[in-house]
DNA sequence: GACATCACGC
DNA sequence: GACGTACGTGATGTCA
């Protein structure tokens, strides 16, 4: 790549960060926020330009040769604000440790040393980007130069070549001065002809092209007044022009060498981002820096190709009973039941062999059938689930899993987002998987089960083997079971549908007197809010917000709301489910089959994806009936629902150990109207609907963390109003208080919460600096356990019930689960067993301090249950 | 392809 | 003066 110079005014950027941000200090009062932002904004800069040279200039003190020539010039700039002042050494200090080189000259400013640096790299060749606040830079403008002018906060940049200074002043880069000249800079108190504005200025300038030339044919221009002004100040004019011309021509050795981008000094640096509590820079540095050292891995790897039978059988000999294997599939596709298999990788005495498998060759998987079944020969992988779905596709079924890397990384940090062992790799074993190279991949996954293992705490080892190695099971055979989805059922909806959709979009049209994109948030803005003039309630990033909560303040206010609210509802339904699901009917097996995803969530539930199960509408009727086509397999077979009544609610009785909770549970009461009985100080009979629909909105808030804001809106009364039910609610449970306080101080001191069962998630934010970031902190610090203990138990009472139906040897299968509720299909004949053992197996999944209750419905379909 | 907006579930 | 319930996935439009 070419040579590219960038040079950075210091001064001007510093300003501009400082002003641009909020007065932030760490926690020794040394204030930071101009330096952060610059760096902010010279990180950006950095990622984008990629310079291969690179300097910082500084103004040195406030007499330059300017003063000289003009004792009135910036004689209006007072001096930096106190909290400002700090930071110019603070930022060379900074880039000191940047190891970039930073220039300051007795009697000249940043901008003269800017164009002598500039000037000479153009003399070179080198093409330079200049980044400032300040417009005058401008002038420096050419083919080889670039000015990069910060616009508004630290985030917009404009970046200028000649056409855009042509573009924006009319004239030539080098004109820019002359148009000083006339116009004058009232920030640096440069007077220029008064009267004469930058309209003005342009004109003059693009009409006679120089001061010299305006002044020696003055009577040609228009204007008596303006010909007055410019006669009177005549001197001053060319004095603001000199003013405002950059001195390119200082006496600098200048050496390209100098400025070569180098390496940071990184110990320095870090001592500075840690003390100046740049936490974000901090990571990212560290990051860089964990890659640069990363070992790089040993590409070069015999793979023995296992080509015929008799390879395989003498390998097969080798590995002996209790003897462990990596094992790594190559496949076409990431979902289990529609991919098909291409090789399989397996390391076994730190040898890799490759069987390769094209289309037909399934017979050759028949030749480690045997291995992959061999219970004592032990496996690792990296997501087993995913290989045992496809095994089973082939008649094979996965047994003898010993270590999972991709659920041994979930349990160590759940939040960690990368599920794929090249991620796990980089992040555990500090290796960069630079391409695709199987071979090598295989062979680093025993060493990550082990080093990652033996680093995590014992509970979290036990979470590992007790519960997700088994759940990994119970969900591979969900998932190749599928459920069973009519799609004669979804294409009937799908018609229904397609014609309320379309009434609702004529009359759509009609009332809006033009037709236009209903789906395009922006189409629809611009009807509703121009074309009708309706109140502007909300407005987002990018325009009018039109969300549901927007509409339906507007219902009244015109006909047209309530069809485009219908019409919403209509077609989402339509596209993501009727439609979106008759695609992902398996023609194998007539079924659907989702992906639950293990090793996703925060906070240990699972998710679904292609299609997802865990959101099929119920609420709304039009939506419910998707549910329909949810059906038992057969005439003579069911569907069955069971459902956690309120397992949150329970997790926070047990969690915080409140007695009034507690009993309230072992009781049986309602607990919505327990909770309006405490918080509105009303006996029971006088708890109607409303109040008891204003309670479980509370109860619901007490588990999310809410605030009386968001409380407020959701039930409808005052904020002062909602603040009182939070305060009653917390005096009435003064266990969940407590428990309250004691979960973010056990966050702060530790690091992470913890659920029943162990599993951790780390909140880094309860200790951050920023406020809305802790307040973020606080509120996954309350609902992190709440959410996870619920987690946890119907995982437990899941493996259960698995385990019940395989060793009773029953036809009833585990389908789907849904946070809190469980969907099987069974034969009408086991109807009584399954009811039983369901019951049991979830309401003992554990035993906590308060009971645990199951509803259990059943029906032909997933819609019609009872 | 990344991002925003919207809407569905628990 | 804005902005504030957790956890998810997916369809669609927009813009680079």
């Amino acid at each position: 790549m070419a040579d590219k110079f960038i040079l950075i005014d210091g001064n001007s950027l510093l300003y501009r960060a400082f002003y641009a941000l909020p007065l932030l200090h760490n926690s020794a009062g040394v204030y930071t926020n101009g330096v952060y932002g610059f760096l902010t904004m010279f990180n950006r800069v950095l990622a984008e330009i990629q310079p291969t040279h690179i300097a910082v200039a500084f103004d040195k003190d406030r007499s330059t040769f300017r003063n000289e020539l003009y004792s009135e010039y910036k004689a209006n700039r007072s001096a930096p604000p106190e909290e400002l002042g700090g930071q110019f050494q603070l930022l060379r200090d900074v880039l000191a440790a940047l190891n970039i080189e930073y220039l300051e000259m007795q009697g000249y400013e940043a901008d003269d040393i800017i164009g002598t640096l500039s000037k000479k790299a153009e003399e070179q060749g080198l093409k330079t980007v200049i980044l400032t606040g300040d417009g005058d830079a401008l002038q420096l403008v050419s083919e080889q130069v670039e000015v990069l002018l910060t616009k508004k906060g630290i985030s917009e940049m404009e970046l200028y070549d000649p056409q855009g200074v042509k573009d924006k002043w009319g004239v030539e880069p080098e004109k820019m001065v002359e148009i000083k000249g006339l116009m004058g800079d009232a920030s640096d108190n440069i007077p220029g002809v008064p009267g004469v504005g930058p309209k003005t200025a342009m004109k003059l300038v693009q009409e006679f092209t120089s001061l010299e030339n305006l002044y020696e044919n003055l009577p040609q221009v228009k204007g008596k007044k303006l010909v007055e002004k410019l006669e009177q100040n005549r001197e001053q004019a060319f004095l603001s022009r000199q003013l405002a011309t950059i001195n390119r021509d200082m006496e600098l050795d200048f050496s390209i060498e100098d400025y070569v981008m180098r390496e940071p000094h990184y110990p320095e640096l870090l001592e500075l981002y840690r003390s100046l509590e740049f936490n974000n820079f901090l990571k990212i540095l560290q990051e860089k820096e964990r890659e640069k050292g990363m070992a790089p891995l040993k590409q070069e790897i015999e793979v023995l190709f296992l080509e015929r039978e008799e390879d395989v059988t003498a390998l097969l000999e080798e590995i002996k009973q209790g003897e462990s294997v990596a094992l790594y599939f190559q496949s076409s596709y990431h979902h289990p039941m529609w991919a098909s298999l291409q090789g399989v990788f397996l390391e076994y005495s730190e040898r890799v062999y490759q069987l390769k498998l094209e289309a037909g060759d399934d017979y050759k998987l028949q030749w480690i059938k045997a291995l992959l079944e061999s219970a004592v020969i032990k496996k690792y992988l990296h997501n087993a689930k995913f290989i045992q779905v496809l095994l089973l596709r082939h008649g094979i079924e996965l047994r003898g899993v010993a270590g999972d890397t991709m659920l041994l990384a979930y349990v160590d940090d759940p939040a960690f987002e990368g599920d794929e062992l090249d991620a796990c790799l980089k992040k555990h074993l500090q290796l960069n998987i630079a391409e695709n190279n199987l071979a090598a991949l295989v062979n680093t996954i025993r060493e990550l089960y082990f080093q990652l293992e033996g680093q995590i705490p014992a509970e979290l080892r036990e979470l590992l083997q007790e519960v997700e190695m088994p759940m990994s099971e119970v969900l591979a055979r969900m998932e190749f079971c599928g459920v069973k989805v009519e799609r004669s059922t979804l294409a009937r909806i799908s018609e229904e549908l397609a014609s309320g959709i379309a009434g609702h979009e004529e009359r759509i049209f009609e009332l809006a007197g033009s037709s236009f994109n209903i789906n395009s948030p922006k189409q629809l803005g611009k009807v509703l809010f121009e074309d009708l003039g309706l109140r502007v309630i909300k407005k987002g990033k990018t325009g009018y917000s039109t969300g549901a909560e927007v509409l339906e303040e507007l219902y009244q206010e015109h006909e047209i709301i309530a069809h485009i609210l219908n019409y919403r509802q209509l077609s989402k339904i339509k596209s993501t489910y009727a439609d979106a699901l008759q695609e992902l009917i398996h023609p194998e097996t007539g079924r659907v089959h989702t992906i639950f995803k293990q090793a996703q969530t925060a906070t240990g539930r699972l998710s679904s994806v292609e299609p997802n199960l865990q959101n099929i509408p119920i609420r709304m009727e039009e939506g419910r009936r998707i549910r329909q086509a949810f059906v038992a397999p057969g005439p003579d077979w069911l569907i069955m629902a069971a459902d956690y009544s309120q397992i949150d609610l329970r997790s926070l009785a047990h969690i915080s150990g409140d007695e009034r909770l507690i009993e309230t549970f072992k009781s049986g009461v309602d607990i919505h109207t327990r909770t309006a009985v405490e918080i509105f100080h009303v006996p029971v009979e006088w708890v109607d609907s409303e109040l008891r629909r204003r309670a479980k909105a509370v109860n619901f808030g007490i588990i999310y963390g809410i605030s009386d804001f968001g409380l407020a809106r959701d039930t409808g009364v005052s904020r002062k109003e909602a603040r009182k039910y939070i305060d009653n609610y917390l005096n009435s449970y003064p266990g969940v208080k407590k428990y309250m306080e004691d979960i973010v101080e056990f966050g702060r001191r530790h690091g992470y919460v913890e659920t029943l069962l162990k599993r951790r998630r780390y909140l880094p934010e309860l200790n951050a600096r920023n406020k809305m970031v802790q307040a973020f902190g606080r509120r996954m610090a309350l609902n992190t356990p709440v959410q996870g203990t619920s987690a946890d138990i119907i995982k437990l009472a899941m493996i259960k019930v698995d385990e019940e139906i395989r060793k009773r040897r029953l036809q009833a299968r585990l389908l789907l689960q849904v946070h809190d509720e469980l969907l099987l299909e069974l034969p009408r004949t086991e109807l009584e067993e399954v009811s039983g053992l369901l019951r049991d197996c979830m309401e003992n999944a554990c035993s906590l301090k308060v009971p645990l209750e199951v509803s259990l419905k059943t029906g032909p379909n997933w819609y019609e249950m009872e």
